[in-house]
RNA sequence: UGGGGCGUCGCCAAGUGGUAAGGCAGUGGAUUUUGAUUCCACCAUGCGGAGGUUCGAAUCCUCCCGCCCCAGCCA
């Protein structure tokens, strides 16, 4: 056992640096951050960075991260939302062992604590409504009024707050307040609010309270219940850090922890607010949390980008202060470089277009080889029939095609991916002009796709036999958003209306939808494609997780 | 015009007084039975601006400019 300090193998960001210094300094024994959200949506790529940041702390300097749920608003909270954020955490890739936690298991604790602040007088009950509140608060530039219940005696304090509890009052009817000060120029010190009345039927507690306190007055006294050293949130809770001390001095705290904030993510062509994702689903602009185009957990699961990539990803983006949107090119980056060394490869025409090899002999079928992995023997070969009639891209052929296409058109040569050479004769027309099958002839000695005099093409295209492949659905995705920066206000309008293209009779090799391996795989020269959870042998149906990068296309684009 | 933050290459981001890391994107080129991958090269006399201190400043000081957050009994 080594008892060199440990120090972190990822990219250092100012947090890992304070931790580091604390460390240095003798400040704590163990390090302990947790990952807190409310249980009151689905989990996102944006809390992908922050889990990462808080396990990745845990674990590189030899602590521990809790699971903490923030559940002190039991109106927008749900078990659906709990289970689904545990499971996310854990296909992400990080444990928490036995460490999950929910604010509300702390209720009672919170409620004597708040007692014992009116006995202090640092808290009161305010009788003021809503309107009434906020109608004193004054204004960023102006300080706000005392409320009129602010000197009530401690007797009184005590009694109605247990009166509160007790449920003798409606919702709305007062609230307990630390008493700060209403001049401050930080607002969150302008008395706020610790307890509201909310009768509502909380998902872990039930209908035992009817007094919910606020994630100001949960929060700190929660790290410091669970022994948290450092408590990482994102760049709004700034100014809340001065409320966050002045509770955790004033109140009998079992530890001190302190709070640090970073900017939260933000990418291209993608809104990561819980309010927008939300009502995607309920809009039906998407098919659920776990649509492939959502930047939800469940939506990249799904979409079948592996968790190496996410974590990857955040990591590559570093940690700090700045507000920032990261380009989504830099994600797909990640997926594609996780997915090229893990995938194995297959053959998959999207959109078919029949080729007879008009000199293979009729029936003949023959059996080529094909690896699995270009990169990794390990992964081993497979068998591929190949036989008179195939299935190229339609793309792949081109009647009149213009310069620097490379693949098939009357006239030229291919090479079949691990087969023949192959020369169109000539393009079959239906009565539309379109074109419905080519004609072409291939060389036998050209057999592996290799030809003995040694002359090249300029093209290998990948290729399924028409007899032996299957019929499956293939689900391509684009972007959710047209607009690079989409309007949170106004989602509905920067909407990409073509985020979606279904393929129903895409053309696969049968090892495709043989066996049950859920693997991501590379179809070639397409990109990376997963089976989606409707899949069946029957009936399969495959979502593109990203398509191959593409400078043809690109190349196209610019002409 | 209150309080709290932030401004380094198109996008992230190191840098903490000693003469601008790295990644993504982009651009050239090599290899290639995926127009993929891989490899090699190029890509900030400049760090929001203006002054100042210093032998030396992205780093220190002054002033200015811009952007973000806060007036929920949400988190």
């Amino acid at each position: 056992m080594s008892t060199e300090p440990v120090v972190a193998e990822a990219g250092r960001d100012f947090i890992r640096d304070i931790v580091q210094a604390d460390l240095d300094a003798g400040r704590y024994k163990e390090i302990v951050t947790r990952f807190p959200p409310e249980p009151n949506g689905y989990l996102h790529i944006g809390h992908a960075k922050s889990i990462a940041l808080n396990f990745g702390i845990a674990q590189e300097f030899g602590g521990h991260c809790n699971l903490r749920f923030d559940d002190t608003n039991p109106t927008k909270e749900e078990q659906e939302y709990i289970d689904s954020i545990q499971a996310d955490v854990h296909w992400l890739g990080f444990d928490w062992g036995k460490n999950v936690f929910y604010a509300s298991d702390y209720f009672e604790r919170l409620y004597e604590w708040a007692e014992g602040l009116i006995r202090g007088s640092l808290a009161y009950v305010d009788d003021q409504s809503q309107e009434e509140i906020r109608a004193t608060r004054g204004t960023l530039t102006e300080p706000g009024k005392n409320s009129p219940f602010r000197d009530r005696s401690v007797e009184e304090n005590l009694d109605l707050f247990r009166r509160m509890r007790a449920g003798e009052f409606p919702n709305g009817a007062r609230v307990l307040r630390a008493k700060i000060d209403m001049a401050s120029g930080n607002i969150n010190l302008r008395d706020p609010v610790l307890y509201r009345i909310l009768h509502a039927h909380h998902p872990r507690t039930g209908n035992k309270w009817c007094i919910y306190p606020s994630y100001d007055y949960a929060h700190g006294q929660s790290d410091a219940i669970e022994g948290v050293t450092h408590s990482i949130c994102t760049l709004e809770f700034e100014d809340h850090r001065p409320l966050y001390d002045w509770l955790i001095e004033k109140l009998p705290v079992p530890s001190r922890p302190r709070q640090y904030e970073f900017a939260r993510l933000n990418l291209t062509y993608t809104l990561l607010s819980k309010r927008v994702l939300t009502q995607l689903v309920r809009d039906g602009h998407v098919a659920g949390w776990d649509d492939p185009r959502m930047p939800t957990m469940a939506g990249l699961k799904r979409r079948g980008v592996p968790p190496a990539a996410i974590r990857e990803f955040v990591k590559r983006i570093g940690v700090a202060k700045a507000n920032s949107v990261v380009d989504v090119g830099m994600l797909e980056f990640c997926i594609r470089e996780e997915l090229n060394r893990t995938a194995q490869r297959r053959m998959a025409v999207l959109r078919p277009l029949k080729v007879v090899i008009e000199n293979y002999p009729e029936g003949q079928v023959e059996e080529l080889e094909a690896v699995n992995h270009p990169d990794d023997p390990s992964a081993g070969t497979r068998k591929i029939a190949f036989g008179r009639e195939l299935y190229i891209e339609r793309d792949d052929f081109m009647e009149n095609p213009p310069k620097k296409f490379f693949r098939l058109s009357p006239g030229t040569e291919v090479r079949l991916r691990y087969a023949y050479f192959i020369k169109c004769r000539e393009a079959i027309k239906n009565a539309a002009g379109e074109v419905v099958e080519v004609r072409c002839t291939y060389d036998p000695a050209t057999r592996g796709g290799n030809a003995p005099d040694g002359r090249k093409v300029k093209a290998t295209m990948h290729w399924v036999p028409a007899a032996q492949s299957r019929v499956a659905e293939v689900r391509v995705y684009n972007q959710l958003f047209a607009n690079p920066s989409p309007s949170a206000a106004n989602f509905a309008a920067d909407l990409n209306p073509e985020s979606l293209e279904v393929l129903r009779d895409a053309r696969v090799e049968p090892s495709i939808v043989e066996g049950s391996s859920n693997e991501p795989m590379q179809f070639e020269r397409q990109g990376y494609f997963v089976r989606d959870r409707a899949f069946t042998p029957e009936r399969p149906v495959f979502n593109r997780t990203i398509g191959l990068r593409d400078t043809f296309a690109k190349e196209v684009g610019k002409g």
